[in-house]
DNA sequence: TCTGGGGTCCTAGGACCC
DNA sequence: TCTGGGGTCCTAGGACCC
């Protein structure tokens, strides 16, 4: 038997978990984010199949999306429900024999073997449809970036196989940004170097990206346009190397005060955050975003590795003492370094 | 247009040491 | 007066992903 990496992405998943109990959203644009309140500061979680045919997107300011498709229903993320029908998938997916493992809330990879790996995703999708009501796509490879970029290309409610022999046809001619891992930044970097399309950066010298993109960046994009990669799926969640917690503003921050209360207030959370991982925590950084948008962070190393809300305190609160406050602040955050196990 | 929150990993530059 | 060549650690910023 063959080897695969499945990998299983919910069809706007936090739409369809919305329209599964108010069946009354079915067919409509449906947007969900922040406070679900599309004149106040937050972003788009999902919009629904209606809703991208206006332009919304992932990501998007919900006062554009507003603005976009004003008659849209804008609803307030409701985190617990989509993790219970996260859960519930998973259950689905851990029946199936193979290795699972999950990435976030609507994502897995699944490492199975199996002379029909078509068939097997069918049969995986129709069981989540039956099971939990929620369509999803799946992509096959022979690595986890093949399976990653696969299940795009599959979207909606499809299966789509991408492995070695058929790399090369399927992507050769996409941009750049089409790979799992290349954003519009390093796109743009690419383009200026005159390499358009997978097809030229797998043809590129990786010396070469190297020199221009770094020593470690440079010959992994090469790899990852010619379709190589790790091919392990774990079951088990890597170690956090940290937690973090952060909170941006409906109307920006001037008194510095209010900003050294906001800050022992994640430091507080934080700690709350750390203790649950049995690991103390070794540095903390305090990220301040100036308003218009403008992002500084400042880190202070503990004395002595420290889990307690009062040790995390005091560390955020130097690295605070660090910033210039002369300027309305719009987000204040605090992260806690984790020692690693062992 | 006005840009969330929670993460990971990489890079560049300076300090420091031999 | 004109100052090598590593290696390692630390910090800040940035890119990317879900």
């Amino acid at each position: 038997v063959a080897r695969f990496v499945l990998h299983v992405d919910l069809d706007e998943f936090i739409a369809a978990v919305e329209a599964l109990r108010r069946p009354e959203l079915r067919g409509r644009p449906v947007v969900v984010g922040g406070s679900g309140d599309p004149t106040k500061r937050g972003v788009v979680a999902t919009a629904s199949y209606e809703a991208r045919r206006f332009g919304i997107r992932s990501g998007m300011p919900l006062r554009t999306a507003f603005r976009r498709c004003p008659d849209a229903v804008f609803l307030p993320v409701d985190a617990p429900a989509y993790h219970e029908a996260s859960r519930r998938v998973r259950e689905v997916l851990a029946e199936v024999p193979g290795t699972l493992e999950p990435l976030g809330w609507d994502e897995a990879f699944l490492a199975v073997e199996t002379e029909d790996p078509e068939a097997l995703a069918r049969e995986v999708q129709a069981r989540v449809l039956e099971r939990t009501g929620l369509w999803c796509s799946i992509g096959i490879g022979r690595n986890t970036l093949q399976a990653k970029v696969a299940s795009g290309l599959a979207k909606p409610r499809g299966v789509f196989l991408l492995t070695d022999e058929r790399w090369t046809e399927v992507m050769g001619g996409l941009p750049p940004d089409a790979l799992w891992g290349v954003g519009p930044k390093t796109a743009r970097r690419l383009a200026a170097l005159g390499i358009r399309t997978v097809a030229d950066l797998a043809a590129a010298d990786p010396a070469v990206l190297a020199a221009e993109l770094g020593p470690a960046l440079g010959p992994w994009l090469v790899r990852l346009a010619r379709g190589e990669g790790s091919a392990e799926v774990h079951p088990e969640p890597a170690p956090a190397r940290s937690r973090s917690r952060e909170r941006t503003f409906q109307e920006d921050l001037a008194d510095p005060d209010a900003v050294r209360a906001e800050v022992r207030r994640l430091a507080a959370e934080a700690a709350r955050d750390v203790a649950e991982e049995a690991r103390p925590a070794t540095r903390v950084t305090v990220k301040l975003r100036f308003a218009p948008f403008r992002t500084r962070t400042r880190t202070v190393p503990l004395p002595v590795p420290a889990a307690g809300r009062e040790a995390l305190e005091a560390a955020a609160l130097a690295a605070l003492d660090r910033f210039e406050l002369d300027r309305p602040v719009r987000l204040v955050g605090v992260r806690a370094e984790l020692r690693p196990p062992g």
